[in-house]
DNA sequence: TCCCAGGCAAGGC
DNA sequence: GCCTTGCATGGG
């Protein structure tokens, strides 16, 4: 994939590996929006980029183009991925459904806070309670956007705040995590396994299996996990197995199956079978 | 209306 | 270790 930067915007040409709007709504991010127009918006911190179609390709707008550079993760070659992971019949469906996913490389607080509140919930009311946390105590960053809050500023609220949000039974987890967060070393992971690194995640307020594996592959770069969903347990059960019953049994059998790109895999799958419900890949 | 949503924590075995 | 239950809320 080729792409050029430079000072106020990144040009990404045309590509099967970057479609922004599979890598926007496959689930990995809720601060993102359509634009009438079709452009697309997304935030991450306090970034902002606007990626516009042309006939070339995008343009990734934004005054950080250092920071988009390594957030859409364009030095990575994914047609390499796919190749390597393709070889499962189901996978290469899924890619040829959604080929133009990346994993984005997100901030790890903004995802673990993120992935808390989407426990249980629908992607319409997790970025709703995201965005009203971020319009209350995010700075401003133009007319129409803020920031995700610092963990200094998340610490001041309380449990009224997060159920006036209508985060619901999260909100306890919410107001515990904030501190648990602040006194947390990021870097301290930084020579532990991925499977060290999840124990140490679970131990965080309203974080499990699940919710640790989105961090790790959303927030921490390890893309050697499979968060397994409502949704991935349907996956299994249509084109795997059926033998296995735990979410952390079948977990365990794709990355068996796909190793070190197994969160790949997993967004594929996820977007695909999130895309086409009922029908077949 | 009722079921479900990118599950987690706590308790029982 | 694995399995069950309660949990807030509102979208479809």
């Amino acid at each position: 994939m080729e792409y050029v930067k430079s000072k106020d915007k990144i040009v990404v040409f045309k590509s099967a590996d970057f479609s922004p709007k599979d890598i926007l709504e496959c689930g990995q991010i809720f601060r993102y929006r359509r634009c009438n127009n079709g452009d697309y918006i997304v935030l991450s911190g306090a970034h902002k980029a606007v990626i516009v179609e042309n006939d070339d390709g995008y343009e990734i707008r934004t005054n950080d183009v250092d920071f988009f550079e390594r957030f859409f993760d364009l030095q990575t070659d994914y047609n390499a991925i796919k190749n390597a992971i393709g070889c499962d019949e189901f996978v290469d469906k899924a890619i040829r459904q959604c080929p133009g996913v990346r994993i984005l490389k997100n901030d790890f607080a903004e995802m673990a806070i993120s992935f808390v509140i989407s426990a249980n919930n629908h992607i319409k009311r997790i970025q709703q309670i995201i965005d009203g946390i971020c319009r209350e105590c995010g700075d401003k960053i133009d007319d129409e956007d803020y920031a995700f809050p610092s963990i200094e500023r998340l610490c001041q609220n309380d449990l009224d705040f997060y159920n006036h949000l209508h985060a619901g039974y999260r909100s306890k987890y919410l107001v515990k995590l904030a501190h648990e967060l602040r006194d947390f070393d990021i870097h301290s992971l930084d020579t532990k396994s991925t499977e060290e690194c999840k124990v140490i995640l679970q131990k965080f307020s309203g974080v499990g299996p699940k919710v640790a594996d989105c961090i790790l592959l959303f927030g921490m770069g390890r893309q050697d996990v499979f968060p397994v969903d409502t949704w991935m347990e349907q996956v299994y059960h249509k084109y795997y197995e059926t033998g296995l019953k735990s979410r952390n049994s079948m977990r365990e059998f794709f990355i068996k199956k796909f190793g070190q790109n197994a969160g790949y895999a997993q967004q594929y799958l996820f977007y695909a079978q999130r895309t086409l419900k009922d029908k077949d890949l």
